[in-house]
DNA sequence: CGCGCCGTTGATATTATTCAAGACCAGTGG
DNA sequence: CCACTGGTCTTGAATAATATCAACGGCGCG
């Protein structure tokens, strides 16, 4: 299974060699705890299926959603400069995900001028992706924020070859809020208000995206934002 | 001038040889242009003196502030996946800043295990970098998001070495405003409520923290967060 | 059936935005 | 030297958006 998880333009041979070191795979429930704030950075984690989120949880203060992680995706990259974790990681749903001891990935790639191309690329995407988000947390209407989150989920649905209209959530109202910055019931209110107008069909997580070029020019084009 | 901007780590033998095919100059006046949205990447930049912002402006809106780099700071990490800057970057004042040119380094780097490591911290900082900035960005409260800011800056300041008490903002209002997603009156509005209260002293783009304890209480302590 | 969790929705309070007026300040030209 | 001007900052009042509080409905499950 790791040959899924890895990027593909890895070389065979090289993938046999990296596959025999350090192939390992895990098994997670809904809510089981992938590592948290504070743990030794060991190891990347490939979502191989299921979802996964990462959280803090500010010692006075209620859980922050960091980050929410698709099948196909990676999760870790938190803490890989200082060695420890920043955040905690845990399961949306029954998950499996391919652990990739980093230590020994590093070593590997010393040697292996394709897996050291890999790993840079993850970098570099992952680099890529935070900005996208980053830019998005620009976005000062919550309902246009909650649009770009919902497409930036259909894209990444795309791409992994699942339907980019029909979108299951695996997050709570309240997890999405947190999120994107939201109220619970904010969040709730907005897709309330996003079916009414037509633009999407919302049944508790189900969601159907009926017009999104509607909803595309809702993030673009009247995003009221502050002035410089 | 490299030397400044490049990892002190970099034996200096190698970092002869680098300097010699990559060295490079360049001057900046207040306001002048870095580069700009959907040029191709072609250098990293190492902020050797003054300081520089990233920006987008969506075609519709207003300019939006991405990023805010200072002496000894690297520009230019976006689009370095796709190959093309996805923001623009200004000098917020005269400025000067190194320019790195990627493929030369990437080149060089393939024969220099110390420069690829080199390069590779660069990458996980920025990582971890923009992490934490995210995580900043959970904060709701208007006050606490403009302070938590502010002791992001402080930190900055006094790892290269300046006073992390006194700070110079090179920020208007309105660009500080619009990177925290905030209005303009609103910072003025907070930083007028922090002076009042004792804890820093504000005047003009000169602000001196006062109570840096209280400030950070501030920013952990009692920030309403949403539920999850 | 009753319970707990999640989601919706209303009423209200709080917060931030918007609009607008004026202060301050530096640069400029009379 | 002094107004003039443009930019920035502060501040007030009105408005709009969101959070909060709370009630209720649905749904799965013991």
């Amino acid at each position: 299974m790791l040959a899924l998880c890895l990027p593909a333009h890895l070389a065979a041979e090289e993938l046999g060699a990296f596959a025999r070191q350090i192939d390992s795979r895990r098994d997670l429930r809904e809510g089981e705890v992938l590592f948290r704030a504070g743990d030794a950075f060991e190891a990347l984690y490939a979502v191989h299926q299921g979802s996964v989120k990462t959280s803090i949880l500010p010692e006075d203060g209620r859980e922050q959603v960091a980050g929410y992680y698709m099948q196909g995706e990676i999760v870790g990259f938190d803490g890989i400069a200082s060695g420890r974790h920043t955040c905690n990681s845990a399961a949306l749903e029954n998950s499996v995900v391919c652990s990739v001891p980093f230590a020994a990935l590093e070593q590997l790639a010393r040697t292996m001028p394709l897996l050291q191309q890999c790993i840079y690329r993850m970098l570099t995407r992952e680099l890529a992706r935070n900005h996208d988000i980053m830019l998005q947390f620009g976005i000062r209407d919550a309902q246009a924020r909650l649009v770009a989150f919902l497409l930036d989920l259909a894209r990444r649905c795309r791409r992994r070859g699942l339907s980019a209209r029909d979108l299951t959530l695996r997050l709570s109202r309240a997890e999405m809020g947190s999120y994107l910055g939201l109220n619970l019931a904010t969040v709730s209110r907005a897709l309330s208000r996003l079916q009414d107008a037509g633009l999407m069909q919302v049944q508790g997580r189900h969601i159907k995206l009926l017009d999104p070029p509607s909803l595309k020019s809702l993030v673009a084009g009247e995003s009221p934002r502050p002035q410089a």
